[in-house]
RNA sequence: GGCUCGUUGGUCAAGCGGUUAAGACACUGGCCUCUCACGCCGGUAACAUGGGUUCGAUUCCCAUACGAGUCACCA
């Protein structure tokens, strides 16, 4: 027995990745790769008339970004191809021609218009037309569509949602071919999963009650019916409450505004793995390869599952907090530098104290924009309860804080932490007293990344002297 | 409206006939601390309702309610 799981991603060309079909993706990358099976990456850009230009390109980027990588698609080829389904036309047309041949599908040409009016379908109408051939020869345009029975029922087994059935004559007479001769997203998803040798079926449950439609394609071809896997639906919250599908008006939902936002990849599909799907354990952080270990279908999840941008938050800190300070400089660079002119402020050391207090890049701008300009502040921050400072001590603090680092020998850490611990003995006030307006004076804020001392050490002598020089006169002047 | 599917705290969710009904996010109290954050220790909060089946139902069955999806020459 060789069977070999094949899965397919079969996005149709938008111009965006919505974070649903990744995570179609991802389920089905992770569903072969778990089995040691292939994943095969198909366009279905059968719709003429939504075609966006390189859109192609944005689905190759994101999965390359998140580590999908397919086995077989358009760009690398395969054994399958073409992958890409405006290529495959013909293959469409003859199969469907086929069905015509057996009596199992028919010519329409009804224009879409009378479709739309139509009461009863096509059923009745178009099913037994005689002078098909001869309209096919004036050149009508035509679609071609299957004969659905009209009775009985069709049953099918969903790995999720398990047994399943609907009536046959809820169905319509489905179009197979449409007038511009390119095939429906109904007809060309069998005949290339068929083709390509797709094991498993993998896509949202808004497909569920249209499956029945493609057993019977499958019946009338006499070919296997693969294993279908729905998955639960991710939904958004609207403003009054309820919810629906996730989409735009949810706020970010395409991978590419996620990331523009500040989110990594790697928490991205971390997150995405967890809405519908969950291991064994209570363990949260995955890699993709932490993934494929564990993932298993039986823990699929049937019931919708609202996409939550704070839990989203929390793994992007979590990931930020894993990397290392050299690459979390890296990310954060272009954020610091865009508020960060200054040549004589320490880059990494802002970096440093970033890491462990943002959960997602966009947040840097506006935290450590006073290092570039001390902004204007109120005198009134220098009394604050908890630490007991007030414009006496605050004014005594300073004026020594400025004395003594005109005298520090290095500009270090350890020098000027020892300096406060002298002025702190000296004075005999707590500590918070001391680094209290230390702080104020030297970022005009109360919320600070870092301690006084890091901020003392970041802005350099010469800043910091003069920031605190101004908080002096600030003080006198009252 | 017809059809299909779903329903455990605010959110993601574990559970697969007997549990003090996990865990995480969020919220919140405290500790740590030169602010905030991180970290650590706690807290609030849930089985939609009604019938069965059973010695026993969150768990199985049936209704009801609510929610979602789908009914295209879009995918």
């Amino acid at each position: 027995m060789s069977f070999r799981v094949r899965t397919r991603f079969a996005p149709s060309p938008t111009g965006y990745m919505h974070i649903g079909n990744l995570r179609t993706a991802l389920y089905e990358y992770l569903i072969a790769k778990s089995q040691n099976g292939d994943f095969i990456l198909r366009i279905e850009d059968t719709d003429r008339e939504r075609l966006v230009g390189d859109a192609e390109e944005v689905i190759y980027s994101t999965l390359k970004s998140v580590d999908l990588e397919a086995d077989e698609s358009p760009k690398i080829g395969g054994n399958y191809g073409p992958y890409r389904q405006s290529e495959r036309k013909d293959i469409y047309i003859k199969y469907a021609k086929s069905l015509v041949e057996k009596g199992k599908a028919y010519y329409c040409f009804c224009e879409k218009s009378e479709s739309e009016s139509m009461v009863s379908g096509h059923k009745d109408k178009c099913r037994d037309i005689t002078n098909a051939q001869e309209l096919l020869k004036s050149g009508k345009s035509y679609v071609i569509r299957q004969k659905m029975p009209l009775d009985g029922k069709t049953v099918f087994e969903d790995m999720v949602y398990g047994k399943v059935e609907v009536e046959n004559k809820e169905l319509e007479d489905q179009i197979l071919i449409k007038s511009d001769g390119y095939p429906t997203y109904n007809f060309a998803n069998v005949i290339d999963d068929h083709e390509m040798n797709i094991t498993h079926v993998v896509r949202g449950s808004e497909y569920l009650s249209s499956t029945p439609k493609y057993n019977l394609l499958y019946e009338a071809f006499g070919w296997d019916i693969p294993k279908y896997i729905h998955l639960p639906l991710i939904m958004g919250k609207n403003e009054d409450g309820s919810v629906s599908k996730l989409s735009k008006r949810h706020g970010a939902v395409s991978f590419e505004d996620l990331v523009s936002q500040g989110y990594l990849p790697e928490a991205i599909l971390n997150y995405i793995a967890f809405l519908g799907w969950c291991p064994e354990s209570n363990q949260e952080i995955f890699s993709i390869n932490e993934l494929k270990s564990v993932f298993s279908i039986e823990r699929l999840s049937k019931s919708p599952s609202i996409f939550d941008y704070k839990k989203l938050d929390w793994f992007n800190s979590e990931y930020i907090k894993l990397k290392s300070s050299e690459e979390f400089l890296n990310l954060a660079l272009p954020y610091i530098k865009c508020v960060v002119k200054n040549e004589n402020i320490d880059i990494p050391k802002i970096s440093e104290l970033l890491q462990k207090r943002i959960s997602h890049l966009n947040e840097i701008p506006s935290i450590i924009s006073f290092f570039e300009i001390l902004p204007e502040y109120e005198i009134e921050l220098f009394e604050n309860k908890k630490s007991k400072s007030n414009f006496e001590s605050s004014h005594l603090v300073l004026k020594l804080t400025l004395r003594a680092i005109s005298d520090v020998s290095s500009w270090s850490y350890e020098n000027l932490h020892d300096l406060f611990d002298n002025i702190t003995s000296e004075i005999n006030m707590k500590k918070s007293t001391v680094m209290w307006p230390v702080r104020i004076a030297l970022s005009g804020q109360t919320i600070t990344p870092g301690g006084a001392i890091e901020i003392l050490e970041i802005l350099g002598k010469e800043e910091s002297s003069r920031r605190i020089k101004l908080a002096l006169e600030k003080l006198e002047t009252k």
